[in-house]
DNA sequence: GATGAATGAGCATTCATTCAT
DNA sequence: CATGAATGAATGCTCATTCAT
């Protein structure tokens, strides 16, 4: 990469991680680009040789992040080396709460825009595409010693419950705690699953 | 009521009206006060002695139409005459989804704020008490033939996973239409109802 | 009038006199709302009370500037008695073209709009009707001892003529000084409005 | 020439096409540089090696267009054989209206620069001298049978007259379309050309 | 209570121009 | 010669809020 090209990228990163730490501590609304560009250090103009407005950085920023969350946790599962489809299920939910436990303005960010529809698309798009965490759902589904009906309602089922209601656990402990829900959550996932079985219904 | 009552209650009426109207065509962000006060044909000053600002009205809106939305619900299930639990349960979800099928403008303004947190202190705090839905949520459970535990949390899961996956079915038809969804996740609330019977677990 | 009608009228006609002195000396490109208001003491929003933006005030000048111009003209000839169309025409563009000797930022700013076509519609809208010139010119016409045929091309060619003409030979002298191309000039007014007589062609 | 010199020619060429594209289809005012130079594929600094800016490249346009317009005129001229002066201006008149009538966006672009004025500096400014239009007209009003006094004064009238109620006949058919006050038109170029004729006054 | 004129901070966006490569 | 990334001044416009009437 010439000298030209690596300023460009150090630019763009920099709008980039500015941007997200503005949005997560001041809220987008309330973050102008103003902000943004005076904090990284760029012209006001520079802003709009990278990004069209606000949202466009807002957007690219959801799908980064996510892409990251679930990255990491399929990442620790390949380390894990579960074998059962439920307990992988739980074990990637449950890394998933577990990281957000400990980044609540990340939660916050993530957590409007991560429903399941834009998650598919989300982590099907982009450059990594052998690393593709919903992929890694249908492969996981295929090699488990059960055959599944419906999987897509079944993934999308588990993805809303847990997303929805992790949320409010973890932000609010409403109803419970996370830690206390948590065992509501994954029995409900668990129970989700099994009904999905082939001959179960 | 005096002629100068019925005044004032039909100006803060129409504003209210005319920014529910407004923030489902227009979107709340784009919305300005001066838009719903021209509408409602009143001065701008006028909107400050009833409200506090734009986000003042929006609440009051999304709990007013919210209990509209549960309060119809009850008063179906009244007519209704189900005696079990879980097809209680059903029929109120059931009647709130086909509601907002047909008016898919209501769902996408309370949906950004409809979660069970929310939800209860909406249907709890308000004028007519003796008609919350959540009370008589926790009255159904009473009365039926097994016992529960936990009732919140079972309330919270079916909430959370019935607002989650409804709002994405009838919006984006994704994964599923919601009338072919319907099966799937009226399966799902019976399992977690099931799971939550007492010495079930 | 009330208090708040006059100030009204008071801040209006301040933006008004502001943008006509900033346009006909810095131009209105290089013109910005922030000068016309800063200038005319009130605030940037107060503008945008009273006009769209820039070009809507720009015309509303046109439109008030011209009409000045030709009223005048108009009330002189009342005074001079003068009873032959010839002369009638000769004096009317005589004396507005004497107005713009005089006061040359003036000729610039309503030259570029000053067409035959946005005259008579310049002309013709407005407040006070009795004293349009158009309709004058129309009346002294049918006054004339002679028939015209094709009045309104006669008027439109005269008005092309004397405006394209006069403009440049006020301002640039070219290809001579305006006092000593009005003889010029005048002969082919004369000629136009002879050649229009019934029964000449 | 040689390879380098050939690009080189190529990209202003490539520039003055883009721009004069730009103009007439969305105005002077709403092109900027930047859509000059990407639409015609050459670097933004590139610009400014050929022009100083948007106005030099305009100002280069109108002059460039006009000679065309006029250069054609003229050739046609001279292959008609007309030796009559009369007929000689209206036809260059006719011809220049005729081209006009069917490119509208070059009538638009260049009306509002196309004064006598201009209209010399033009003509006599630039490369093929001994085919200047200007340097024509005053050979053909030599030869004519009839001698004529103020030759400038005469040029300067009928072209002022021409241009400006030809621009407005044939953009608004204000007060007639072209073609019905082509006749008007061409009486009173006759009459200022007699009227220019020694002894005549 | 009701009005609506006035305010002015605040913000997004554009764009001509420069200059290191 | 050619490039195009970077700049940042400039500007139009919005809108919540106030307050004299």
């Amino acid at each position: 990469m010439g000298k030209v090209d690596e300023n460009k990228k150090r630019k763009k990163e920099a709008l980039f991680n500015t941007a997200y730490e503005l949005f997560t501590t001041k809220g987008i609304n309330s973050t102008a680009i103003s902000d943004i560009v005076e904090r990284a250090g760029v012209a006001k103009g520079t802003f709009y040789l990278y990004f069209k407005d606000k949202y466009d950085i807002k957007n690219k920023l959801v799908v980064h992040k996510t892409r990251e969350l679930f990255d990491a946790a399929g990442n620790a599962l390949n380390e894990a080396g579960i074998s059962c489809l439920e307990e992988q299920m739980i074990f990637i939910i449950n890394h998933v709460i577990d990281t957000l436990v400990e980044n609540k303005p990340l939660l916050n960010f993530i957590s409007k825009n991560l429903v399941m529809g834009a998650l598919r698309s989300t982590l099907l798009t982009g450059e990594n595409n052998d690393n593709d965490i919903y992929e890694k759902f249908l492969e996981l589904i295929e090699k488990d010693k059960y055959d599944y009906a419906d999987v897509n309602v079944m993934l999308f089922t588990i993805v809303e419950l847990a997303g929805s209601a992790g949320y409010n656990s973890i932000l609010y402990s409403e109803p419970l705690p996370i830690e206390a829900y948590k065992p509501f959550l994954y029995r409900s996932v668990r129970l989700i699953i099994k009904s999905h079985r082939s001959g179960t219904e």
